[in-house]
DNA sequence: CTTACGGCCTGGGTGC
DNA sequence: TGCACCCAGGCCGTAA
């Protein structure tokens, strides 16, 4: 599952592919993930890549259109949950769920494979550019710890469900947010408010600690994820708490627990992050 | 207003 | 060999 450090890995490899590079063609397969497909085979033809940035889990290419320099616009790329992109030879097999071409002036080929579909594509003028943007959270990697202490404190909200609202901070998904909590020795179920200073540094160096080591080894795959150059990331095999139900956590050696929390399954070590005191109002 | 929760999309993996 | 079920991220509707 692509979240941030995974997001990142596939940035650097598009980095290393597209800058400067035509689009020659696009071909599509099936469209349900594209907002406006019509938009996608009508503007990107002729365009030229400029940058490739990554903002939480949101891939964007930065595009010259093909007639004057005026109207530049940009694709946003989200990859959901199976969403993969290969940079490749025109004669590479072409893997099943492969739903989008691009034909680079290079003789290579841009393609997009996403076995779910739950990605996502879009065409963005420059000026829904910075209105879709704003609307995004904080990169995580961006905020400073004030600015991460404020949002985290500004509502009542579980901590575990805050790190995962991409409209607060953006590109933490299931296991970054429980490896984060884990380190910082912070329950899921703890409520925002309700946050220590101490505790709120802990977790925000917690959170960079994390998702820069999970970028250095190239993302974690825990199923079928690869980067652009369909390499594995590595980082799974750091996990200390994601998919470890019922093992030694490494720090205590106490049994790692798996409960529903913010309706995503949540791993935690139960001795080193202390449940908050039952919380539960007036049921009598 | 806020937060919580269930359902929806999809299809591979798991377990009976 | 079949097949019901689970689960994932984002989003939306509804309830409290």
């Amino acid at each position: 599952m692509p979240e941030l450090p995974e997001v990142e890995t596939v940035a650097r490899g598009l980095r290393a592919a597209l800058p400067g590079r035509r689009i020659l063609s696009v071909r599509l397969g099936k469209t349900d993930f594209i907002e406006d497909p019509a938009a996608m085979e009508r503007d990107l033809p002729g365009s030229k890549v400029g940058s490739v940035r990554r903002h939480g889990k949101f891939l964007i290419v930065e595009l010259e259109s093909s007639n004057g320099s005026a109207d530049n616009f940009s694709l946003f790329i989200h990859l959901g949950m199976t969403g993969q992109i290969v940079v490749c030879p025109p004669e590479a097999p072409e893997a099943p769920h492969t739903h989008v071409f691009f034909a680079l002036d290079d003789g290579r080929e841009f393609r997009y494979t996403d076995v779910r579909r739950f990605g996502k594509m879009r065409i963005l003028s420059a000026e829904s550019r910075k209105s879709t943007l704003g609307k995004v959270g904080l990169d995580p990697l961006e905020a400073t710890l004030d600015e991460f202490s404020a949002l985290v404190r500004s509502r009542r909200a579980r901590i575990k469900a805050l790190l995962l609202d991409q409209h607060g901070l953006s590109g933490m998904g299931n296991i970054y947010t429980d490896e984060s909590l884990w380190r910082a020795r912070i329950h899921p179920t703890r409520l925002g408010v309700h946050m220590k200073d101490a505790e709120l540094r802990r977790l925000y160096r917690a959170v960079r600690d994390i998702l820069n080591q999970a970028i250095r080894m190239r993302g974690s795959s825990v199923s079928d994820y690869v980067d652009s150059e369909g390499r594995r990331g590595s980082f799974q095999q750091r996990h200390k708490v994601y998919q470890r139900k019922g093992k030694k956590c490494f720090r205590c050696g106490a049994l790692i627990r798996r409960a529903i929390v913010a309706g995503r399954s949540s791993y935690f070590c139960p001795r080193c992050q202390t449940a908050p005191r039952n919380r539960r109002r007036s049921s009598r």
